[in-house]
DNA sequence: TTTTTTGGTTGACGTGGATCAACGGGCATG
DNA sequence: CATGCCCGTTGATCCACGTCAACCAAAAAA
């Protein structure tokens, strides 16, 4: 497993992700504090894992640069991813429960996390008021992220998830200063379509019918925005009817 | 809102759940630092919520005797229900993520809560060593298991979804002492047919196709299990191919 | 450059589960 | 006791999405 350490220690203070991450929210003097939490960083190349199920748990990591998937597989190969993050986001949490990790995670691209070891994570937590609302914080969004996902995949049609995923996608572009109206996928067909809980080929005509009814344009992992209303009138309502 | 307070302190020293509630794994004498955790008790009654999407968030609770359900709903009516609660486990770690609870908790059958408030948890957690470590835990926790709910809506067959349903209630019955093999839903089979993602006749006919293989034995809300390692191949393999 | 591989699109067809509908049993209520 | 409602079961039909397959463009490798 061919991956790069190094040992630049990287100050949150010094940090321009601060509003997207961990530290959101504290204060100058909390911030300054945290100098001590981020062990190191670690590059992660494309296609590489940043941790496999069953791996040890030893640290969370906060998204640098660059961004990953996260997928769980059953025995019989059928895998699913569970999320897509970027900048700012944290993984790993999922490896608290059982001091092992239950899912691996994988890079889209070539990117860079902050390692943050997770017994530095606690003991800081005491010291430095607000470190653990914040944290606290960070896995309750995952939670009602999780709710989310479920609702989309439990009731919701092909069309209102790709609608969904792709406003989500959006809004969260916009939320690290790019383009809210046009942005480039990291993740295949295929990738998308697992998080969906939809193949490839659905989520490829479900593409072609937004296209066709001016809804966005694709031109392969470029997509443009042109009709974001629609997309969220398609998500919330899919005309009448139809409700499954 | 016709609920139930009584002002009646309960230790967590002194409960019979602390194996499967929040003071999971800590020492006698960490667990009678707790004695000041839990703010009150709440009664709810069947049908009756214990909290509501939009509530402000004050305190998480942990299920003393009943159970709940926690679902979303979208504007247009469509609800999934999200989960299906149990004693010792733990309600409304949605709500500190915004400071307002996300989804609906509602009463499966008259129970009771322990009501705890979240300030008290932050505070008691610097000087309880342990306890900060147990709540990541169950936070983590929990977003494990929605990753298998999402593997499971994502990419498993009606009949494997169920039999994992089934699998899983028989497990935590289990850990709560009662029978492995013989059980009695809470739910009714709307419930459990929004949670894993499918119809009511669905479920139903599930139930009864799994009940002619003599996998199990239904009646109505009274479940037999009779071949759970039947059940536990279906989950994993389905035969073979229709690896959808 | 050409060749190969990988990812994406599109069409034809099949099917699992949704939908619609009828019916029946349990359980609560008067 | 009868009445009514909710819940569950079962059948017939439909359709959204999966499956299978051909093809093409872009990117990577040679």
């Amino acid at each position: 497993m061919p991956v790069t350490m190094n040992g630049l220690k990287t100050a949150c203070s010094q940090c321009n992700l601060v509003e997207l991450c961990l530290p959101f929210g504290m204060s100058d003097s909390e911030l300054h504090q945290l100098d001590e939490l981020v062990g190191a960083r670690r590059k992660v190349k494309r296609q590489q894992s940043l941790y496999r199920a069953g791996d040890p748990f030893e640290a969370i990591y906060a998204i640098r640069a660059g961004s990953f998937k996260t997928d769980v597989l059953l025995e019989d190969g059928r895998d699913q991813v569970t999320g897509f993050q970027m900048t700012g986001e944290i993984l790993g949490l999922d490896g608290i429960s059982t001091e092992n990790h239950s899912c691996n995670a994988i890079a889209l691209e070539d990117s860079e996390v902050c390692v943050i070891p997770y017994a530095k994570l606690e003991q800081l937590s005491h010291e430095v008021e607000g470190l653990q609302h914040q944290f606290h914080k960070v896995m309750s969004r995952e939670i009602v992220r999780d709710h989310g996902v479920m609702m989309l995949l439990g009731s919701m049609r092909a069309e209102e998830r790709l609608a969904a995923f792709l406003l989500n996608m959006s809004q969260r572009f916009t939320a690290r200063g790019f383009s809210a109206a046009e942005f480039h996928l990291r993740m295949t067909r295929e990738e998308i379509g697992s998080y969906l809980g939809l193949k490839l080929e659905t989520v490829s005509r479900a593409f072609s019918r937004f296209q066709e009814e001016g809804l966005i344009a694709v031109q392969q992992k470029h997509i443009r925005l042109i009709d974001s209303s629609g997309l969220r009138r398609l998500v919330q309502h899919q005309t009448a009817s139809c409700g499954r």
